[in-house]
DNA sequence: ATTTAATAGTTGTACATACAACTAATATGT
DNA sequence: ACATATTAGTTGTATGTACAACTATTAAAT
């Protein structure tokens, strides 16, 4: 069977967009390490709102990004073991930890946009703008139909 | 299209992506559970064409699926573990080895039939069928655009 | 004010994925 | 025929996810 029959007999709406997403993120982290550049997608991900946000709670980061804590907590460890953040609890809230980039989170944060860039350029070859705007839309559905107990 | 608004578009796709995917994840899991079954997604999926194509290979349970060998190779050796599927070396060609279900293994994959309709149900709520066929499109698109090197 | 709830975050376990390196078996080139 | 390449599958390592159980801290109830 080639690859494109496979793709075709796909019409399972699961496995089209569990294989869109392995295929995104896969992409996203070669194009990254093409330019010598060491991130994941879904790092990068998390970078998003503490670059936006500044000093955001790891909860705040986990809504942004529709992650569990856990996911978070662990991709946050990564993050701190290659110095792009640091975690400083809230003075007034103890539970609370805020995480802001370092000076080399903010440079790498930088140097990415334009693989993201990239990426997002690859990603939308063939592809209308009225059929991304139907794309994010059914998705934003699925995932509101799902998140909820909407049974 | 600014760089800031660039990076929202790719985010949002990736991030919408990856929670819809999550989202339909959990909720299959979910439903299983509730009638008393444990499978997930991905073995789900792996069993299908185990079902469909009697004595498969791996590879091409790995091509079918758009997944990668070794994920391949630890589903199998979940599903075996769980006494769902054999692996029987081909009598031939003896890299191949030929995936098989067991009685159990056909037993389980028709009382996960409902569940996958349910939750495909579920999923699908306030979504038309032309916006699943231009999602499942998109997807497919994306995907072949990410599959093969069209960079 | 003291008990009880809820909240923020972490840890353990099981599973899924990508990549690279590996084994074993088959195919190919000359 | 023999050396080399290709193929099928496995294993090690790192990362990400879900769930449950856990700690520590703050909020709410009475």
């Amino acid at each position: 069977m080639t690859e494109k029959e496979a793709l075709q007999i796909h019409i399972n709406i699961g496995m089209l967009v569990g294989s869109a997403h392995r295929a995104m993120t896969k992409r996203f982290v070669q194009n990254t390490h093409k330019m010598g550049l060491d991130i994941s997608l879904d790092q990068w991900m998390v970078l998003g709102p503490i670059w936006k946000f500044e000093g955001t709670s790891q909860k705040d980061i986990a809504e942004f990004c529709l992650k569990d804590k856990t996911s978070i907590t662990r991709i946050i460890n990564t993050l701190e073991k290659k110095n792009l953040v640091v975690r400083v609890p809230d003075q007034i809230d103890h539970r609370i930890k805020r995480v802001v980039l370092t000076h080399h989170g903010k440079q790498l944060f930088q140097d990415v946009l334009p693989v993201m860039e990239k990426t997002r350029e690859e990603v939308r070859q063939g592809i209308s703008d009225k059929e991304i705007e139907t794309l994010k839309k059914v998705l934003t559905r699925i995932t509101y139909n799902l998140e909820n107990d909407n049974s």
